[in-house]
DNA sequence: CCACTGAATCGATGGATGTCAATATAGGCG
DNA sequence: CGCCTATATTGACATCCATCGATTCAGTGG
């Protein structure tokens, strides 16, 4: 039997169905929080809606706060699974993981 | 015609289709935010997943913290709006905000 | 090799936050 | 009223975190 991608098992049925685990939760806990900060979710916004589905930082920088701190939200929204970057010369791009981000949308569906 | 209620408002189309206002995005995040501790997590989870949509507090108070850090942690997710909560007698009751939590699942779907 | 631009890292700092023990409040029941 | 149980509040404390300025790293082009 081969191995299955651990990273594109789906987490967790919707919140209404059952309870989550506390491994589930600590997992799902990270992605909202990621979610939880205003700047964050500003610029997780602004990559998700840009066109082409991935958006360079300097077209997202705008956020109100100074550069290192883009840098330390975009980081943080990395680690949390729900961006995936690449450089390409000088700029680096941004785009959403977009099974991770269904995932959570299925979790928050009550319709099911 | 008829003053609408303002909180049925449905706030935000998907992420992928605009970018959000640094109001709604304030508003979002602090939901999210809430979601964002596991303990806070797994607390809603196990009211969204009680039998009958809503559960007493002594139903839901085993996950591993003291009594008032339960408490303390029921109250950021009314104030988030996640939660609704009644006295009835001796025992308080909480239940999901369908209608909030259904707006952060709009705001995270993808297909649309 | 050097200057320039875009982006990430470092270090410091003030404020937010999760946690608990102690206490208070609320309601039920003798 | 007095005691018991269920929740909430308070106060203290340690840790986390968003933010910035300064610096560093990466890539491009002179």
């Amino acid at each position: 039997m081969p191995v299955l991608a651990p990273e594109v098992v789906p987490c967790c049925p919707p919140l209404t169905s059952a309870e989550l685990s506390e491994a589930d939760a600590a997992r799902m806990a990270t992605m909202f929080k990621a979610l939880g900060d205003p700047v964050r979710l500003r610029l997780f916004s602004k990559v998700a809606s840009h066109p082409g589905g991935e958006a360079c930082v300097c077209d997202i920088q705008d956020v109100g706060v100074s550069q290192p701190t883009v840098s330390h939200h975009l980081k943080k929204l990395r680690e949390a699974g729900l961006l995936a970057s690449e450089r390409r010369g000088t700029w680096v791009y941004y785009r959403v993981e977009p099974s991770v981000l269904a995932g959570l949308a299925r979790l928050l569906d009550l319709n099911r």
